[in-house]
DNA sequence: CGAATTTGACCCGCGC
DNA sequence: GCGCGGGTCAAATTCG
């Protein structure tokens, strides 16, 4: 009887439903991936811990994916408004793909530790120190972007792309490349997580088109372009660009679409 | 005891 | 107009 009427209430705020309902604006997905050995996001499909904590408020399986789509909140900050929502490559279930919603209206916890960055959460979620490159959130960097584009070869540094890539200190090494190439054999224990792809519609960020992108990808590998296949909306603001990059410092790759 | 997660129900937008 | 799919809320449950 809670929802039952929900168009009575509506309370919250004038944004609940369906003000976003579809229309959500901002998003960002990013695409990660993530090892078979690492339990934790194979159970759980605990999302990489960007610098921020996330209270997850549901989860549906969705048509066509034999994994579910988990929902997250930003829970660092009380009105911070921030989702994401988690969600497996149906062709990949190595893959993580992250759909970024929403902004932080706080800063970045990494430099700003109101909560706790990395508040241990249960032990289903026991990810550790997965990704703790706090460092490179440098803040120049994310003040002159605006046009740039990101991107993070997972297998290398392909080519043209450049060397706008953030590899601030990625752990590109021939193993998270060697299974880039190879995912179909997998690793091993190591628990890296390569690089994914970014996909970010900015008609000022300028770089490469979904087209180029989705080739990009097929150079990645056959699977993953069947899964960008499905993400070809990214409507974003160059405030995700570096938005992204604050939290996946790591390594990711931002493609925008034309 | 408190906080976070889980799970089911409900609502809305879109497609047919 | 109806049905499907996706997204969010809220109560219940579990864990720390």
């Amino acid at each position: 009887m809670q929802e039952t009427d929900h168009s009575n209430l509506e309370p919250k705020s004038p944004e609940t439903h369906a003000s976003k309902k579809r229309k959500m604006s901002g998003r960002v997905v990013v695409a990660v991936k993530i090892e078979e050995n690492d339990k934790r996001q194979q159970r759980n499909e605990g999302p990489p811990s960007d610098c921020w904590s996330w209270r997850k408020y549901g989860q549906k399986p969705i048509k066509g994916s034999p994994y579910p789509r988990g929902y997250y909140r930003c829970s660092t900050s009380k009105g911070c408004s921030a989702k994401k929502q988690v969600e497996r490559c149906k062709t990949d279930s190595s893959m993580l793909i992250i759909t970024y919603t929403s902004t932080h209206n706080h800063p970045d916890p990494k430099k700003n530790p109101q909560k706790s960055p990395d508040p241990s959460p249960s032990n289903k979620q026991e990810q550790e120190q997965e990704q703790e490159n706090e460092i490179n959130t440098s803040p120049k960097e994310e003040q002159e972007q605006e046009s740039e584009l990101v991107i993070i070869p997972q297998e290398n540094p392909v080519a043209n792309s450049e060397e706008h890539f953030q590899y601030s200190q990625s752990p590109f090494n021939s193993t998270a490349l060697d299974q880039e190439n190879d995912n179909s054999k997998n690793p091993f224990e190591e628990s890296i997580q390569t690089p994914g792809v970014l996909y970010n519609d900015d008609p000022k960020t300028t770089a490469l088109t979904r087209d180029e992108a989705i080739e990009f990808s097929s150079l990645l590998d056959t699977e993953e372009n069947d899964f960008f296949d499905e993400l070809e909306e990214l409507p974003t603001s160059s405030f995700y660009t570096s938005f992204m990059r604050s939290n996946f410092q790591e390594e990711r790759v931002i493609i925008n679409p034309s």
